[in-house]
DNA sequence: CTTGACCTTCAAGTGGCTTGAAACTCTAGA
DNA sequence: TCTAGAGTTTCAAGCCACTTGAAGGTCAAG
């Protein structure tokens, strides 16, 4: 029979531990003195606290090693509990070392220009959303903010403000190319609609399912589509940097939309579907 | 200008932690009405909360980013905590892989078994302690047992109580062999003493000290030698399945004394310096 | 003017402990 | 037998990065 002290001593624990783990009934003393509250431990003890210890190595909560040292838990149960940790250990492997990338690139960055880079990219997963919306080859600019301004005046007298949400552009042709830009621009929708809304070149726009996105890499782009490189530069560099690769087309989410004039001030959200190369 | 739920809709934050940023201050919105309390952002804090959760993501604690996205911080110490969170990431990964070994193992030994082993081997590191011995050539059971005995006689009158710490034996010679063991016997000591015992045999005790040891696999034995291979087999399957190699002599630490003719009640720590293969 | 969505603050809970305060118990030496 | 000091007790609070919930105030559409 030992006293807390030299239990903890040979055990190599700190006494505070061993109440602690009295505290929430993981570890109890064999007796513990009614009169004076002293807690003894027992030689075989210290194989039990061995186990738990060994146990809580492994990575399980406190919760799932009391579970575990219970008496009535089958090699089945265990085994299960053993395999989901391994794969969970893999999982944060992953993890980690995809923020080794990370930290490895932004050093390589600060060597590179001396300063940080004032605009950061960030991962995102994306929800699948209805979006009303239509194709078009657009070979310039004009053309473009033309239509977004034929639809944010048409759109809105159709469809409910509440239902109503940001506009968005879809960019289905390949980055870099100068003109024939071939764009799907429409509203994003709050609710499920089944409607078609008529435009002024005879084509309408449609209801369709915008596809979830499990990770996006997306930037802010403050100003009008002339500062679009420096964006879209931020965020090739990133993926060239940390390894990922496009896989799909990239949307531009007008947080603050154009307004005649005063493109300049606007805000937009770019957001390119990636996955991390293997 | 947004209120809070727009603001954390369009960054994929929930507004709580919003609050709780404002709270702690490290990101606070540009207006917070006086009357009302409504907090408002602006499209440019989209940026600013950016760099925030990509700094994050990289592991450093909102203590760091704090100081990481202040005026003041010059490219030298960004790089240091770069470098600093890049090793640091480097150990996690490390140490995670040895936990992933662990749990294989474990699963590898229910395959096996079908059940788990009742004996646990444990990590501890052992820290250096002047040790009271005498290196000896023992062959056969009943020498060593009289020589502890001997010594468990005569030490306790040299040496005060307080000072005197469990009784060790350092194994220096090869395992499993089944005879001219070359043992070193002796007490551990609680303070530096300049002390010599002299024994019946004519040679005496010395006090040297016993190095401390990085990582020890211990495992307990209940019993007398004759249950030695049950606890050695154990530290020696783990060793094997765990990749950890032996790199110095074991220790048995008494934590119950042998009595005689009671040697089947003690209680042994064994103790093997190891270290993970490469 | 009402309704309901949105916002506020404040408190408490999470996990796995550690640290500290105030008070009590044990044991070795005088 | 007494006492000093080492060891022990309980209880409370702190750590980090949040989340959840309660109770109540604000705002905009219909």
């Amino acid at each position: 029979m030992f006293r807390i002290g030299e239990f903890s001593k040979i055990a190599q624990v700190p006494a505070s531990l061993l109440r602690y783990y009295d505290d929430i009934g993981l570890f109890t003393p064999i007796r513990s003195d009614r009169e004076t509250g002293y807690r003894y431990y027992s030689v075989q003890q210290l194989a039990q606290l061995n186990r738990i210890l060994a146990l809580k190595d492994l990575g399980f909560s406190l919760d799932q090693v009391k579970h575990l040292i219970a008496d009535d838990v089958s090699p089945e149960e265990i085994r299960g509990m053993l395999s989901l940790k391994k794969a969970q250990i893999e999982q944060t492997i992953q993890s980690e070392a995809v923020r080794l990338r990370a930290v490895e690139s932004r050093l390589q960055l600060l060597e590179c220009n001396g300063h940080v880079p004032d605009e950061d990219v960030v991962l995102k997963s994306l929800p699948a959303q209805p979006f009303l919306g239509q194709r078009h080859l657009c070979n310039g600019l004009e053309e473009g903010l033309a239509i977004i301004s034929e639809m944010s005046r048409v759109v809105p007298k159709q469809v409910k403000a509440k239902s109503l949400g940001r506009f968005v552009c879809v960019i289905h042709s390949e980055l870099f190319e100068d003109q024939d830009w071939d764009l799907e621009l429409g509203f994003l929708l709050n609710h499920d609609l089944d409607i078609t809304v008529p435009l002024s070149n005879g084509s309408s726009m449609t209801v369709r399912k915008l596809p979830a996105v499990n990770t996006a890499a997306t930037a802010m782009r403050f100003g009008g589509p002339e500062k679009g490189l420096h964006a879209y530069g931020a965020i090739g560099i990133w993926a060239e940097i940390n390894q990922y690769t496009f896989i799909g087309p990239g949307r531009e989410v007008f947080i603050v939309p154009p307004k005649p004039g005063h493109e300049s001030e606007m805000v937009v959200e770019i957001q390119f579907p990636v996955k991390a190369a293997a």
